[in-house]
DNA sequence: AGCACGCCGACT
DNA sequence: GTCGGCGTGCTC
């Protein structure tokens, strides 16, 4: 009897697949799930190929024990980017398929099962008249939609709230029933769209002249400049086809608000996937987005890899932002896959940002992305000024300059918001001693500990280590122990001081440490209430604060003279960002930097021309120096409790590269960080001007290097394209 | 990654 | 005498 032989993904970090026999009482096809014995487990696979060449001896096959799906979980256009991912990033298949399917799918949870629920009118709510809702204008709305006939729950959602489903179920006016999913309807718009800027106007057709074709365009518009009703107008028309739409944002962009100006809109299911979610409501999220009766996913990175039936438009919000990237394991960049992605499934894809990454501005230049731009703020007021505070020769207050606080002084007279950023948070830098200048140290890492005087310890922000305040200097005994470098709990108490009557408020890692108390925050600032706010980044990004009519940026120059060829460019885009807060209301913002450096050309640049002038020119200088874009990195990272291990294998590394003489390297060098939680770490970075030398060339070194004893020594990671060079 | 096998040191 | 440390090898 002849056996099919079936080729399986799985979930194990080796790059090969395994082959398997199908026994004649099974069937299969690509892309469902099957399980499998290996070595003394089982685990659950993917079926990657049936009757693969056979290059494993056929006698020691084994047989499939079952198969777990009568329809693929992955269908073809997902198995094609997830093939192109792992090839790309040269990581193994079935890792990167663990990245992309549900947890509750990989443990082997049948999909047949889950179901939707819909509801429909009972006898007696068909028979009860509309005087019956008197008292709940919701309930009766509700009541009527059901008259029309059964609705899905993901549907009536979308326009009615859970507590009149629940009410009315309590009074069985309805009944519930189990259905499977089924592709939503659309239902028309339920607010008017916004009048559109010229910009805008011309953005939205552009968009909309592509029909069922890949396309790429890079949204570049100033904060403020509406590209959230940009995105809304130009994915109406797709919903009114039943296409679906997809939204990738930043983690911290996710935010109720992003969500709500969706659902605000459109009557349709709006989805939100993220890591914050349940394992059941993620299956739920995937099981809706594959039978297209979610009509518009937001979530974050791995969204990316939702099973889209019928996908008409990706948006990557913030497409410059540091967290597309995954920093561990599979470290995929969502906004490049989201591209191969958009290509695959022949439909178009808009990358938006105030400030976009040089790699986009690359991709206008190249011709690969269409540029659009917006220009004007939609409330049609003045980018907020800049302003250089010079640090130099300066008696400082708290760290804050006299001109710094008469405006602060003037704005809070004014009743306004006053906003400060201080990227470190806790009490001070480190502890250092008054008589011979020892600083206290983690003992893991090569860093200062932070000092929290609020929770009376010493916290390393790197390894997370804590420990007691010490009373005496580590070195001479000395109890002479003074804080060293400001930090945001710090700032708090001095403003306090200075300003005992203003209310203030700090957020920070530490402040918002319980869950939904930054949104708390926000709100509480959007509602007019603290008038200083302290912050750490996690301020930057995404947030708007109309009463805020004045930004300081307390520091900005750890950032100005880095070792790190990005530095400038993240620099920009948090300036920029950051500023871009300030002013939103009907009041003009201000924005100054403090800084040592006045007259460094980054901050004169930025600030005469703005952020698409010093990217461009930053962009000039990448191409001068031979950096990415012009370039492409990979980097090797090894990390171990000995130095020489590390410095030995990427030597090895680095010696074998040498069969690729168009691949030039950089190190083997000791991380920025040298020492982190005990550990030693190490990066050798790899540049090609062409990728497919680069390609070619870990193509071959990767299972070369899987062969070398000392691999195993240690930990080892390849970044592609690497954007955190730490 | 798991999981087993295997060969050396300090414990009920 | 064994429990367990982690080096090494293997997984269709």
């Amino acid at each position: 009897m002849l056996l099919t032989v079936i080729r399986v993904a799985l979930p194990v970090p080796l790059r090969q697949h395994f082959d398997y026999l199908l026994p004649s009482t099974m069937q299969v096809q690509v892309g469902c799930r099957v399980l499998v014995p290996f070595g003394k487990r089982q685990l659950i696979g993917i079926v990657w190929q049936l009757s693969p060449s056979l290059t494993f001896d056929h006698a020691q096959l084994k047989p499939v024990q079952e198969v777990i799906d009568n329809e693929p979980v992955l269908g073809e256009t997902l198995r094609q980017l997830l093939s192109f991912a792992a090839d790309y990033y040269h990581h193994p298949l079935g890792e990167v398929l663990t990245a992309a399917l549900p947890a509750l799918l990989r443990e082997g949870r049948a999909l047949n099962k889950v179901a939707s629920m819909q509801y429909q009118l009972s006898e007696s709510g068909f028979n009860a008249s509309a005087d019956k809702f008197k008292r709940s204008a919701k309930q009766l709305a509700l009541w009527q939609a059901l008259r029309e006939g059964p609705q899905a729950e993901t549907t009536l959602l979308a326009q009615h709230q859970r507590a009149s489903l629940t009410q009315l179920l309590a009074k069985q006016l309805i009944r519930r029933e189990e259905q499977p999913y089924q592709a939503y309807q659309y239902q028309g718009l339920k607010q008017p769209p916004l009048q559109l800027s010229a910009d805008q106007a011309l953005a939205v057709t552009a968009i909309n002249q592509v029909q069922q074709q890949f396309r790429s365009f890079l949204l570049e518009g100033v904060t403020g400049s509406g590209k959230t009703e940009v995105y809304l107008q130009a994915i109406t028309p797709l919903l009114q086809q039943g296409k679906q739409v997809l939204l990738i944002v930043p983690e911290i962009g996710l935010t109720p608000q992003t969500l709500a100006r969706f659902e605000q809109r459109f009557a349709v299911p709006v989805l939100s996937w993220h890591s914050n979610q349940s394992d059941t409501e993620r299956l739920a999220c995937w099981q809706q987005t594959q039978s297209a009766a979610a009509a518009i996913v937001i979530g974050t990175r791995s969204a990316l890899f939702l099973p889209f039936a019928t996908l008409g438009l990706i948006i990557i919000d913030e497409e410059h932002d540091q967290s597309l990237k995954q920093q561990d394991g599979f470290r995929y960049h969502a906004r490049d896959l989201a591209i191969k992605r958009a290509s695959l499934e022949r439909c178009p894809i808009v990358l938006g940002s105030a400030t976009p990454s040089l790699e986009s501005l690359y991709n206008c230049q190249q011709q690969r992305h269409m540029h659009l731009s917006l220009t004007e703020r939609a409330s049609g007021q003045a980018i907020p000024q800049y302003q250089l505070v010079d640090l130099k020769q300066q008696q400082l207050v708290h760290g804050l300059a006299g001109q710094t606080l008469t405006q602060i002084r003037k704005q809070l007279q004014l009743g306004m918001q006053v906003m400060l950023f201080l990227n470190r948070r806790g009490f001070a830098a480190a502890l250092s001693c008054q008589e011979c200048g020892w600083l206290t140290e983690c003992k893991r890492c090569s860093a200062f500990t932070t000092y929290h005087k609020h929770s009376r310890q010493l916290v390393c922000h790197h390894c997370g280590a804590t420990r007691p305040v010490p009373r005496q200097c580590g070195s001479c005994g000395s109890s002479r122990l003074a804080p060293v470098g400001q930090g945001t709990e710090q700032l708090e108490e001095q403003l306090q001081l200075m300003f005992p009557e203003v209310p203030l408020t700090r957020l920070d890692r530490d402040s918002t440490r319980r869950k939904g108390s930054l949104d708390q925050a926000l709100e509480q600032i959007n509602k007019h209430g603290p008038r200083i706010i302290i912050g750490t980044q996690m301020l930057a990004k995404g947030h708007h604060f109309p009463y805020v009519t004045l930004v300081v940026i307390v520091d900005v120059d750890g950032a100005l003279y880095s070792s790190d060829f990005r530095a400038p460019e993240q620099l920009a885009q948090l300036l920029t960002q950051v500023s871009g807060r300030a002013g939103r209301g009907s009041h003009p913002g201000q924005v100054l930097l403090q800084t040592q450096y006045p007259e460094h050309a980054l901050l004169q640049d930025l600030m005469q021309n703005g952020y698409g002038s010093f990217a461009r020119s930053a962009l000039l200088e990448r191409q001068q120096t031979r950096l990415p874009p012009y370039q492409h990195l990979a980097l090797f990272r090894a990390e171990s409790l000995q130095s020489e291990c590390c410095q030995q294998w990427l030597q090895q590394v680095a010696d074998a590269c040498s069969a690729f003489p168009q691949v030039q390297l950089l190190g083997p060098i000791s991380s920025p960080m040298e020492r982190r939680a005990g550990k030693y770490r190490w990066q050798l970075q790899l540049y090609a001007s062409q990728r497919p030398q680069l390609h070619q060339a870990l193509q071959q070194l990767l299972p070369q290097l899987a062969q070398w004893p000392l691999s195993r020594k240690l930990k080892w990671q390849l970044d592609v394209d690497a954007i955190d060079l730490n």
